[in-house]
DNA sequence: TCCTTTTTGTTGTTTTGACAACAGATTTGT
DNA sequence: ACAAATCTGTTGTCAAAACAACAAAAAGGA
């Protein structure tokens, strides 16, 4: 096991390689391998365990009433997947997790985690709090998705987003993290439409585009 | 102050009222009045501690661009608010948050709280526990309603929302704790537009609707 | 009870955006 | 550099939903 890699991911993040090997056996963990394509954690499934991608690649994917899927996110070595569900204990998982590749999943049951540890592992308490972190940042940005989608009009989304953007790049010039398709998925818009509108927009002068790099005009 | 009441809050839940009242000290904690209408935290503010309502009302409210304000949540003695941005340092509101009434704030410096404790408190990892749950709990809410309005149409959007619903309540007949105009703001629709479309699945034979109380025919 | 207020359903009109199809641009691989 | 694949912008059509206006129903108060 890789604890130097550990010590640098967001959940084991202030401690050190050592404490971690400690930790683990501390908390039962287990790492498991998977296969490309193969499911991890199904729609419906109680998951206990948070997951941690060693390596590989996993996808979050929601397979709505008729059978579409869609893919809601990707989980990369070093980030954590289920935490939520492992943290609320009985809640069901609303989507699929499944590994896109050949990929090695290290499991951690949260509530051995939670559960305050009388002896040795003083650095559980960091383990907690950095869960926490993670959780409140995942917050942030589901709050952020909301809102940008509250508006009703796709113009109102992309200012919402963009003007969002210019305040957090503190400049009224940046470059978004998305191309087309994935920022008309994110605001949940149609692509076509949503390149339609940035058109109108430039053409109104509201906005200067090259690729990704937006500029709002005042 | 209220060490009874504070220790059946979802934040404090299992720690005695004792404790509590200790706890409160070494977290140098805060109590403020507010009047109605008075600003508890504006957009952009980066809030350093978390806000436990004591007595009166909260409303997490939204001013877009144009000027319009919409509620998005409100809180009631004994719930939270903040918390997400107290504990992710540094990241500014993307609301107001305003006493609806007279209001008694109680103020949790979230540092505080997440610095680990080295001398008495010993109910302080209970505390983190208590919140981390809270944050992931807030999570699915915010996550469920990502899913319900993921779909670009209203049937689709009710159907995803009632369906998991129906699921929850382990019954195709249930009711929902919304009236049709709370319904349609979280799902982000036309009230009269849902209206219509409940309308027209209850012909089409796929709904059976009594003001709140919804069943599912299959 | 009667009156008022709020909530809900209905309908017609208008706007918006999804969708489809395609062409030009850009990127990638060889 | 060339071909293939991917991404982006444009346009027209059409369905869906917003919007507005109103009537019916339900809830609440005096």
């Amino acid at each position: 096991m890789d604890y130097q890699f550990l010590s640098r991911t967001a959940l084991f993040r202030g401690i050190q390689p050592e404490e971690i090997k400690t930790m683990l056996s501390c908390l039962t963990a287990e790492r498991k391998s998977y296969e490309k394509g193969e499911m991890i954690y199904r729609a419906g499934d109680a998951a206990a365990s948070l997951g941690v991608v060693l390596d590989g690649k996993v996808l979050i994917e929601h397979d709505d009433l008729w059978g579409n899927t869609t893919v809601l996110d990707s989980v990369l070595p070093g980030q954590i997947f289920a935490e939520t569900y492992a943290c609320t204990a009985g809640e069901p998982l609303m989507v699929n997790v499944e590994a896109a590749e050949r990929s090695q999943i290290l499991f951690l049951n949260v509530s051995r985690v939670l559960r305050s540890c009388t002896h040795a592992c003083a650095f559980h308490g960091k383990l907690i709090r950095n869960l926490l972190a993670l959780s409140a940042q995942k917050n942030l940005n589901l709050s952020r998705k909301i809102f940008y989608t509250a508006s009703k009009s796709i113009r109102g989304r992309l200012t919402a987003y963009l003007s969002d953007q210019a305040v957090r790049s503190g400049s009224s010039s940046f470059t978004i993290p998305f191309n087309r398709q994935q920022l008309a998925d994110y605001l949940n818009v149609d692509r076509s439409s949503l390149s339609a509108e940035i058109g109108k927009m430039q053409r109104e002068g509201l906005l200067r585009v090259k690729k990704n790099l937006f500029e709002i005009m005042r």
